[in-house]
RNA sequence: AGGGGAUUGGUCUAAUGGUAGGACAACUGACUCUGACUCAGUUUGUAGAGGUUCGAAUCCUUUAUCCCCUGCCA
């Protein structure tokens, strides 16, 4: 039971942690948050950053807060405030008491803007949006100074106030931080700090009509909160010097010892699918997925509905790495990660999805015996059930062939293989489809002596096939799911195409399966094994009262038709 | 006149001047009333070139490649 030690070991950001602790910087506080634009749906990428933030903070005896970044009413809705709290407390990550919103701060990032202005540090731009941009430069020339550059304090106190009073239209003015137009780092180039924008907004409604941008409220909120380490991705790199700049030039008096820092990660990607929100929201409006929640989709919401849970994404968040570079994971990481899991904790069941006809010609009619099987191997305490067997079976299709290969275990004409659980059968005849030539039925006679767990039960045959009882099974509809797209790195489309043309249409497969009768119990959110298909997920939207729907979580691993590809 | 990040097998990650190791993947084989699980084994790596050193993934020089930055988005 020992815990491997590269995964007990700690990442950069831990020994950055463990620096500070060992300092005594923050008073020994160490405090994280999860800063979500409420502008969409979350992802495996952002389940891989709530798990680092809130990790670390549990990990270190610390805080967690979770703050929606609402400063851009255009973009966010209450919608997505609902669905994002649903994914992070999914996840596992508990912010307890500490829920916040970055528009509960708009007063104070007001009063700290007048601050700065008051310094001579932020100034009141009237050049135009474009205008703007020409000022800035390019990324090999300095900008130049506005000509608003150098207006009066008491000019710039007067006509921001005159901004959150309503006094101007949206985009023709913006307060700016007095920085450097020339450094080399275009953020410092006298960045926008407020805009106009005469917008409800999902909580503060028409209260201002100023927003703060980004880089100017992310710092002020994350040291209102306490928070000690502000951990964002690789493109916040070259912002960090501004997010220092507002922490150092706005008037504060600190509550609690110590000030937020921010470091960056990496972040986490995912082979076969995207993360791209822009490219999502095009897979939803333009309808090659059901919707957010499609278990194809590689958001939190699609995960869950696909079957995984909780903990097989946190077990993959951990088992991936902690680096300042963006990392591709191998999609077989997670699969694995679930299928650990729910080896050890998935009652077998078995279903036949494509079912091909057994009658047992010396199997008494009308006889039905209900046979003990275990639930699972791996785990004696889970126990057994009951199976009901009789003359007419259903066996998967494609455990019967004709023509087999070499090394083929299942069933042939004139061969034997055993039923799980039950007896072994002898394949005496073939039954085609007298117009199509396809295999219909078979005949087949079984071992009366070689009944499961029974006295002469230990004769061995080459292959065991699951089954269901004809009169017993149940019909259930079994959504067979594949990667969503064809390509490892549906971001390089061939030439001339896009992502689309790299969508994989076989990626939902939906079979009419015959399951046992005890899946007729299954509840919504319940997860099996289909004895050698693969782990399975009681659909929570679509089951129904006698309507059984099963989305395959993932697959087992096959090593037998992986072999016949090649 | 650019700035900033990064580069260890297919993927992710250890080794912080002293045996290049682990996980996943792949491939063999054993086992198997799940071709699963489990077990045993195998293949594959320090981006290149110089240098310092008894010794370099690690330090120095240099080259290459990849990612991010010119929103009143985050």
């Amino acid at each position: 039971m020992s815990v491997n030690e590269a995964d007990v070991r700690g990442n950069f950001i831990q020994d950055i942690i463990d620096e500070d602790l060992a300092s005594g910087k923050n008073a020994g506080r160490v405090h994280t948050r999860f800063p979500p634009e409420p502008n969409g749906w979350l992802h495996i990428g952002h389940a891989f950053a709530i798990n680092l933030d809130y990790g670390l903070a549990v990990a270190n005896g610390g805080k967690f807060n979770l703050r929606f970044d609402d400063t851009n009413p255009l973009k966010e809705d209450q919608e997505f405030v609902d669905s994002i709290m649903a994914d992070v407390a999914w996840l596992g990550a508990d912010w307890e008491d500490r829920l916040f919103f970055a528009s509960d701060y708009f007063q104070e990032k007001y009063d700290f803007a007048v601050g700065l202005i008051k310094k001579g540090l932020a100034y009141i731009e009237d050049l135009s949006a474009d205008e703007m941009r020409q000022y800035r430069g390019t990324l090999t020339e300095p900008g130049r100074n506005s000509p608003y550059r150098d207006r009066s304090v008491a000019e710039n106190l007067d006509l921001f106030e005159r901004m959150k009073n309503g006094e101007f239209a949206d985009g023709t003015r913006v307060l700016r931080a007095k920085i450097d137009m020339a450094s080399p780092n275009i953020t410092l180039r006298d960045p926008a700090l407020y805009r106009i924008r005469h917008a409800h907004h999902h909580r503060t409604g028409d209260k201002w009509c100023i927003y703060p941008m980004y880089d100017y409220s992310h710092p002020i909120g994350d040291y209102l909160e306490n928070i000690t380490h502000s951990l964002c991705s690789l493109e916040y790199v070259d912002h960090r010097p501004l997010y220092d700049w507002v922490i150092e030039n706005i008037d504060h008096t600190p509550t609690l010892p110590g000030r937020p820092r921010q470091t960056e990660f990496g972040r986490l990607g995912l082979t076969y699918t995207l993360m791209s929100k822009r490219k999502l929201r095009r897979l939803v409006e333009e309808g090659h997925v059901a919707g957010w929640d499609d278990p194809r989709m590689p958001t939190i919401s699609g995960l869950r509905r696909r079957g995984y849970t909780p903990s097989s994404i946190r077990t993959f968040c951990e088992k991936s790495g902690v680096a300042r570079k963006n990392m591709v994971m191998d999609l077989a990481l997670l699969e694995y990660c679930i299928r650990e899991e729910l080896n050890a904790s998935a009652h077998r069941t078995m279903a036949v999805l494509k079912p091909l006809k057994i009658v047992l010609e010396n199997y008494p009619e009308g006889q039905v015996e209900w046979l003990e099987i275990e639930n699972n191997p791996e785990n004696p305490e889970a126990g057994s059930r009951k199976v009901p067997f009789s003359r007419t079976v259903y066996i998967e299709h494609e455990d019967f062939m004709e023509n087999p290969p070499k090394k083929f275990h299942r069933l042939v004409l004139g061969g034997e293989v055993r039923l799980k659980g039950a007896y072994i059968i002898k394949c005496e005849q073939v039954i085609k489809d007298e117009v199509t030539g396809e295999v219909i039925e078979l005949r087949c006679t079984y071992d009366t002596e070689s009944k499961s767990g029974g006295p002469a039960s230990g004769r061995k045959v080459k292959g065991t096939s699951h089954w269901v009882s004809a009169e017993h099974a149940v019909p259930a509809q079994v959504r067979l799911y594949d990667t969503l797209f064809t390509q490892e790195n549906p971001e390089q489309a061939p030439e001339g195409e896009d992502f689309i043309s790299l969508i994989n249409l076989n990626a939902l497969v939906v079979e009419d399966a015959m399951v046992e009768a005890s899946l007729a119990e299954a509840k919504p959110g319940d997860r099996f094994q289909f004895m050698r298909q693969g782990y399975f997920f009681v659909d929570p939207v679509d089951a129904k009262e006698g309507q059984l729907a099963f989305n395959r979580i993932v697959g087992l691993k096959d090593s037998w038709s992986k072999g016949l590809k090649s």
